[in-house]
DNA sequence: CAACAACATTCTGCATACAGAATGCCGGTT
DNA sequence: AACCGGCATTCTGTATGCAGAATGTTGTTG
């Protein structure tokens, strides 16, 4: 009687679908989204009893997910006192690409060295669909694209750790150009730039490919940096923004 | 009756002084610091209810501290399962150091370029009283001001982000460097190059400081990686590590 | 009318309690 | 003797309760 193996599929069964993800980490990646596209506002006070109900989780995978986001640099934790949407300044963001201009430098130089034939495959595929979006003028499609691109270059670089630096410093970078939608010139030149990127690459130059990628991180820091101080300037000083006490409500957004 | 302010004096009475602390911020600075001296050894498991009781809080600050560990790469968490001291492989070192040598390089070109006279005072300050503890052997508190050092070129870069970025690696390498106390002729050459360093910043050489100590972190971690990996070959693999699986009372320690 | 102090309220930080997942042990089977 | 299945134990992940800190409010005083 070769009865075993009734209750499930005793050798692989694939995967096993579901790992059940964490409450901390689902509200990580969900409050994460909210900041950097920008539906909870910089300054936005963070009520923790007010957003768990809203998220539908206890405060303590809450918390846990606050702290790290706090790493991010996308929440500001104030001891004993009511944590915030972190702000979002230009002479901050103007740090935040200079460090992001040296990292990615650093890393096309070595993705320039190590990069697999396969890696440089698949970053001419994804150089080619950002042309494509470019020239079709789908800001969103290529926006992802370029991410993508950016992302895979680091990859290249065969360095964990360096991912992981880079990662931390990417989310604080999206969300700045995400308020900051770049000019059209702008794009025009960012597109030719990952080119230029690309063909460096290829041909294994890696100080070419290092300084291309450093030069064009700065560049779209300039670029956002500006376009933030633009609204900053509009937007001088909430100085008493009366007294409502809610200037964003999740509920709505979740 | 100008009985008011009794209680305590009104206008600003200096510094409130004991910020009181939080408990997750103690456990972490405490467990990183068993951690990085190797008390608690890589790859022993961490029971929260266990370790929570030998630092005598609750489990909950402790995990908000894990979480935080291992954003640092110094604890391992596992869903569900006990989370570990993290490895130390001589590979992720090399990483480590890597990416060290990025971002110091990146640092001390910008703080040739910004640090201050009295920064320089600072640097200069330093490099003799590491020259002093060199001369007299005195290696931990070479091993001290070497780090100060580190920090302070960093700082010079007047780049928070890059300040925090540098940190989050630091706890790392130091840990490393911990466990591979350099050899004597390594000692000699690096105060040679933390002098070199010193002089490419006074005569504000951007390009030169930061090819200087780029190398200098990258040979650091070259001699870290070899002696880790000499003792890695002396310990080839825990295999069946008998069945005791508590590798670390942490009562013993804390 | 401005300023201050005591109070009431709100929110955080921490501890504890509880349920589900994972692991190890033990007996049964081939 | 090796392997497998089921059970007991252990540990994590989450929710909840409670005390102290911080803030807003109100009444009072000069």
């Amino acid at each position: 009687m070769p009865a075993r193996s009734q209750k499930f599929s005793p050798l692989k069964l694939g995967k096993r679908l579901p790992p059940a993800v964490a409450l901390h980490e689902q509200a990580r990646t969900r409050l994460r989204g909210l900041i950097v596209r920008g539906q909870l506002p910089p300054g936005a006070p963070i009520i923790e009893t007010e957003l768990s109900q809203s998220l539908g989780i206890s405060r303590t995978p809450l918390r846990e997910a606050l702290k790290l986001l706090a790493v991010e640099g996308l929440i500001e934790l104030r001891s004993n006192r009511t944590s915030q949407i972190a702000a979002l300044r230009g002479a901050e963001i103007e740090q935040v690409f200079e460090v992001m201009a040296g990292v990615e430098g650093m890393a096309a130089g070595l993705a320039a060295e190590r990069a697999s034939a396969n890696d440089l495959k698949r970053l001419r595929q994804l150089q080619e669909r950002m042309e494509l979006h470019h020239d079709r003028g789908d800001r969103d499609d290529y926006f992802a694209a370029n991410q993508d691109a950016h992302r895979l270059v680091v990859a290249c670089a065969k360095n964990p750790i360096l991912a992981a630096t880079h990662d931390g410093l990417f989310a604080r970078a999206e969300r700045a150009r995400f308020l900051a939608l770049a000019s059209r010139s702008r794009w025009d030149d960012s597109v030719a730039e990952h080119r230029d990127l690309l063909i460096a690459l290829e041909s294994r130059d890696s100080a070419a490919a290092s300084r291309i990628l450093s030069h064009h991180v700065a560049r779209t820091g300039r670029v956002v940096k500006e376009e933030i101080e633009r609204a900053e300037s509009k937007t001088p000083a909430p100085a008493k923004p009366s007294r409502e006490r809610k200037p964003a409500r999740v509920d709505d957004i979740v």
